[in-house]
DNA sequence: CGTCGTCTTGATCGTCTTCAATGTATGTGG
DNA sequence: CCACATACATTGAAGACGATCAAGACGACG
């Protein structure tokens, strides 16, 4: 299915045969929610999938991208640096989530395939066009907005505010929420949970450096929180200690 | 006008007489920006002026607000809490910004009065279904969410990566742009700046402590960036060396 | 004048970064 | 098959930056 170069900046590969929006996975979460059949059929006319390998750049900071749409599958990452050279993720995108700024010209930040990603696209100007003809589309889209707004407040808290330890304890749970969300369930003892970042991904999101995470990691599980059955898998063990952990629970 | 108790909770003063909002100083930044002639003759009609003293609570954390609107003078801060007491500041609320979220039920920080507030304010069941009957009011609200959003992301790169020095650097330069803005200008040497926050609400707002943000600002004065005319004015005096101070200069 | 809130300044301590070495998996060409 | 290279992750030792603890300065106000 991917590719395997990971050179960025290349064009990217045409998915695979694009499914049909009734059968698609995140019909039901993504923008297209709420839309009618009406609305569907239009969606459906002007979609096009696209992959990308894991390291490719989606879009540019500083440029004017011309698709928006959503994640169909993977995980794409949003960094902004700064001049000398230091990261700071400002936002993971996973399945469902929307891409790309309707109305605005401009992104600030980079947006890169953390694994190999499959996105379901619109030329801009055509997606606004349907925005502008169905107001419950551009309603979703504020919603979905406000949801993202509130993720980044929390995570201002957690990048202004918490220890190292509290910090990898807060990604672990917040990557078993999200992966025992997609069965419709909460995280519980013995799940184990893929993270799909590398350690400087992590780094990058937590505003720490890969040694502190590696450390950090390496105590939890002396402590018996998780166990790392290989760098990128982790297993809940103590689920209860972990929430204490993370510095949100009572 | 503003009464002189800092109690929270407190029953909001109601303001001055309402402008009509064709004097209102805020009508072309605010969610009115766009707003034709019909759309302008109902906000009129259910609008209402609330004053807020300095300390006062407008909406808590946890709490599903009744009332939306917008900052019509004043600054308002909004300010997330862990359950030990740790807080952080996630957003400052500036004139013409919008205060509530149509459509979401609770949310998860507390609004405050930095300084004496004037808002101006709809029930949030009449404004919501005024977004539904003009979509153009809707698009404006989406317009200023991004904005808001990558406010916040611009902010969560300051906490994440940038030394206390960036920060405070970082934070007067914002605020010199917000109060330049004012007059359609951009910052200038020798530029005279209100903080308009305590100490404590900047630490808040940079992730630091109180005892930090005096110390660097005393190390800028010294290093000739701004003069402290008094604690709370700070006198722009190397707008370049500020910039580079800062770390988003190349 | 004394009190209170805010801000500043100083001394010490701890957390996280930095620098460096080592470990581990994967892939390549001889 | 084995050296070798590369990318990613872990571990250790030293040091810096910001937090913490503590004292004092300043201004507003009764």
């Amino acid at each position: 299915m991917g590719t395997s170069d990971h050179r960025p900046l290349t064009a990217p590969a045409l998915g695979p045969g694009q499914p049909r929006c009734l059968d698609c996975t995140i019909r039901l979460q993504a923008v297209c929610a709420h839309a009618g059949a009406a609305e569907l059929a239009e969606l459906e006319r002007i979609k096009r999938y696209r992959s990308y390998a894991p390291g490719q750049v989606i879009a540019a900071s500083g440029v004017e991208p011309t698709l928006v749409g959503s994640v169909v599958e993977g995980v794409a990452q949003l960094a902004t640096l700064l001049p000398d050279g230091r990261t700071q993720m400002v936002g993971l995108l996973f399945p469902s989530d929307f891409v790309g700024r309707p109305g605005r010209s401009r992104i600030d930040y980079d947006i890169v395939a953390a694994t190999p990603v499959t996105l379901c696209m619109f030329r801009k100007a055509d997606f606004e066009r349907l925005l502008r003809a169905h107001p419950s589309l551009e309603r979703r889209l504020l919603e979905m907005t406000l949801d993202e707004l509130d993720a980044a407040r929390e995570w201002m808290l957690l990048l202004g505010r918490k220890s190292a330890r509290e910090k990898v304890a807060s990604l672990l749970l917040m990557m078993a929420r999200r992966d025992a969300a997609l069965t419709r369930r909460t995280p519980w003892d013995g799940q184990r949970v893929p993270l799909r970042l590398t350690r400087q991904a992590i780094a990058d999101y937590l505003g720490l450096t890969i040694e502190t995470v590696s450390r950090q990691l390496g105590a939890m599980r002396r402590d018996g929180r998780p166990t790392l059955r290989d760098p990128r898998v982790v297993e809940i063990r103590d689920l209860a200690g972990l929430l204490g952990d993370s510095g949100d629970s009572a």
